[in-house]
DNA sequence: CCGAATCCAGACCGATACTG
DNA sequence: CAGTATCGGTCTGGATTCGG
């Protein structure tokens, strides 16, 4: 199979779909971040280092509504919500294992090849 | 290995630096492109549809800088130049293959999620 | 504790016009 | 053919403030 499907609509083709939603710079880091299982609000906000409570807030809303992650609100006082992995957010796990992989195996070599190119 | 390096640094490590690199609108899809062999500027410009020349040329820059795509110019009139992947760049494919695979057989779910959550 | 709402600076990117 | 330069709208995302 080739990697892009070259049509009309390459522009709108599952895998530019899919990028869209990966691309920004948090989804990934939430999506491994929640790897390690269930977890809260205020956990995700400590553990993934820089993210404001408004992009927390936006990006888990947009994993909801993909349906790669499930939001669990306690009526309590004071409230609890836990945020955990679909079946389907899971199986994603995987292909990013994939480039991240790639990433800690050549990161190093394009940050050589960066580094050459901003010296000219 | 964990998906995510829970140190510090977290925002700046390699994987996140991989994703500010492909999270773009084009580089996968230049990418894609380029598997298929060498190819000039005007090719890509007709096989990457809606890239406009300025985000053509910049993208192709950027991979160009980060080692994966090489740039050949040839001094003739008309000017020709071409575009290849490197090792490096062809060593990207498979990830992204991964990827693609997993956008190709799971984006129908997500896009069912999400016109429901759309619906409410 | 878990968010929502608002404001706003800056990045991104398309369109257009021009060059060797 | 293969770019460069500039303008301007859109979108992102951080900071801050407020609510249940």
């Amino acid at each position: 199979m080739a990697l892009i499907e070259y049509d009309p609509y390459v522009h709108d083709c599952p895998s530019r779909r899919l990028l869209d939603r990966i691309g920004d710079r948090w989804t990934v880091l939430l999506i491994g971040t929640l790897e390690d299982g269930p977890m809260r609000f205020s956990q995700l906000s400590r553990r993934v280092d820089g993210i404001s409570q408004k992009m927390l807030t936006q990006t888990l809303r947009s994993l909801e509504a993909d349906g790669l992650v499930v939001r669990t609100a306690y009526p309590e006082i004071p409230p609890r919500v836990e945020y955990e992995l679909t079946d389907l957010g899971r199986s994603l796990l995987a292909p990013l294992q994939a480039l991240v992989t790639w990433a800690s195996e050549h990161m190093a070599e394009v940050q050589d090849s960066r580094d050459r190119s901003q010296a000219a």
